[in-house]
DNA sequence: AATTACTTGTGCTTGCGTTCACATGCACAA
DNA sequence: TTGTGCATGTGAACGCAAGCACAAGTAATT
């Protein structure tokens, strides 16, 4: 793959999964090809946002006709890092952790959660989706099993130890639901989903004055 | 409440309900005032960011002392418009939408689910946490009930037409969980968290090279 | 070969957001 | 009343991101 020798914006890498999603949906639509404007249209976000985004890593397009949809998605896991599985654990078998473990949508990124942990004894053995619910105390196999990424869905108070714990394990990627911030050494990526914080908002953008 | 004439950043609005987070965490732990420095480490901004966002407001704080817990809280309250509580009606009573009912933490920014919407005949009627499951062909209650905003909890095809239905119920704002891009008037606001979107830069980030 | 229609890739401008650095102001002690 | 310590509030500098506008390149037609 051609590299350019820019920095990349980070904005660009956070827009990068919206784009390979639009470009799947696309072609499960059947279109084969599609320009940057109608691209733009689709996924909500300008044209010229979303060639200068491509123009960092290399020219995928074709001036005067636009982009192959298949090629485009493929460069884009490319980028991303997302060619091969990936498989994660999750911590905290509850209502927000069992929705995310049934749902079939991270599979278009190649995520698979193959393990799954719990404190709570009653928990504990029983299985959600085929997997086996694991005592948050055998953390350590995910060092055996090669799992890097950790999916933190425990309550606010045990999310900091949660995350002392994955880290512990060899994970270097957090995704935390849990609303609070968490430290980690810095070779570790965290990710914190506030789901009610984007719902504060709403009353600011919606209420006149 | 003193208002600034300046421009307010939307990065800044986005930190608000985080900052509003943090110091109701800090008086459940005690503390009564915080300096910028403190409540930084606390919340994971830099101290000059906070002091800054503050200041589109008014002057919050007292100089050589900190920062009232209660009062700045309150402040950002009424900023956020979260003074009343917010009625919120959430469409898609599936595996996340069950979750994000019995969610309690949407009560601390003042939010509550008071009607509950579906089209599988097999789940209305039923009840989640005693909200009665309700055919989503009678969503022209919420004007009557006078709710304003939607949550969108179904599956990604049906995602545009439920928004087309709420905002035709009055609807003005949307939190929209499915993976699209959804299309309204522009005196409607919508907020769309991809969760999946977030996990797939994980490997971005962690991949050496 | 020349013309037309179209769309990319990008230099440049503009705008937005973050951080620095310090003057300002408060509290408390001597 | 003066001095010391501390933390806020903000102008100014910096850095990052978005969008414009057009040259460069492709395809199809005459
Ligand atoms: N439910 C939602 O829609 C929602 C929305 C936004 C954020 N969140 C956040 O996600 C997290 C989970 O929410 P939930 O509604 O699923 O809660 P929940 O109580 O249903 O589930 C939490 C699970 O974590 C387990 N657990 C508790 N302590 C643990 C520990 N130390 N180690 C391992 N497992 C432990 C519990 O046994 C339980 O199964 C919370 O931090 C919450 O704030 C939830
Ligand atoms: N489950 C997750 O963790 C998760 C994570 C990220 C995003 N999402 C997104 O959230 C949405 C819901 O996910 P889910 O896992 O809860 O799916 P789900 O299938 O469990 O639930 C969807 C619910 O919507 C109902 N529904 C379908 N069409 C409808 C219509 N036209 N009007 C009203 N109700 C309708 C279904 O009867 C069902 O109860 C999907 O768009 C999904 O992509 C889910």
């Amino acid at each position: 793959m051609y590299m350019k020798h820019k920095r990349i914006p980070d904005e660009t890498i956070r827009r990068l999964p919206l784009y390979l999603r639009g470009l799947v949906f696309l072609l499960q639509e059947g279109h084969l090809s599609v320009s940057s404007e109608k691209f733009g249209d689709y996924v909500g976000v300008n044209s010229s946002q979303i060639r200068k985004d491509f123009s960092y890593f290399g020219e995928f397009g074709v001036r005067g006709v636009g982009y192959d949809i298949r090629k485009l998605a493929i460069e884009i896991k490319g980028i991303l890092k997302l060619n091969e599985i990936h498989k994660a654990a999750l911590i905290g078998a509850g209502n927000l952790g069992s929705a995310i473990i049934s749902y079939p949508g991270l599979q278009l990124y190649g995520f698979d959660i193959t393990a799954v942990f719990d404190n709570n004894t009653h928990k504990i053995g029983k299985k959600i989706r085929d997997i086996e619910i694991l005592d948050v105390a055998k953390l350590g196999i995910l060092k055996k099993k090669n799992i890097q990424i950790g999916i933190i869905t425990v309550p606010r108070n045990a999310a900091q130890e949660t995350a002392d714990a994955l880290v512990k394990a060899g994970v270097t990627g957090i995704l935390n639901f849990s609303p609070c911030y968490i430290i980690v050494p810095k070779n570790v990526k965290v990710i914190t989903i506030d789901i009610a914080g984007y719902l504060a908002r709403m009353p600011y953008y919606i209420t006149a004055g």
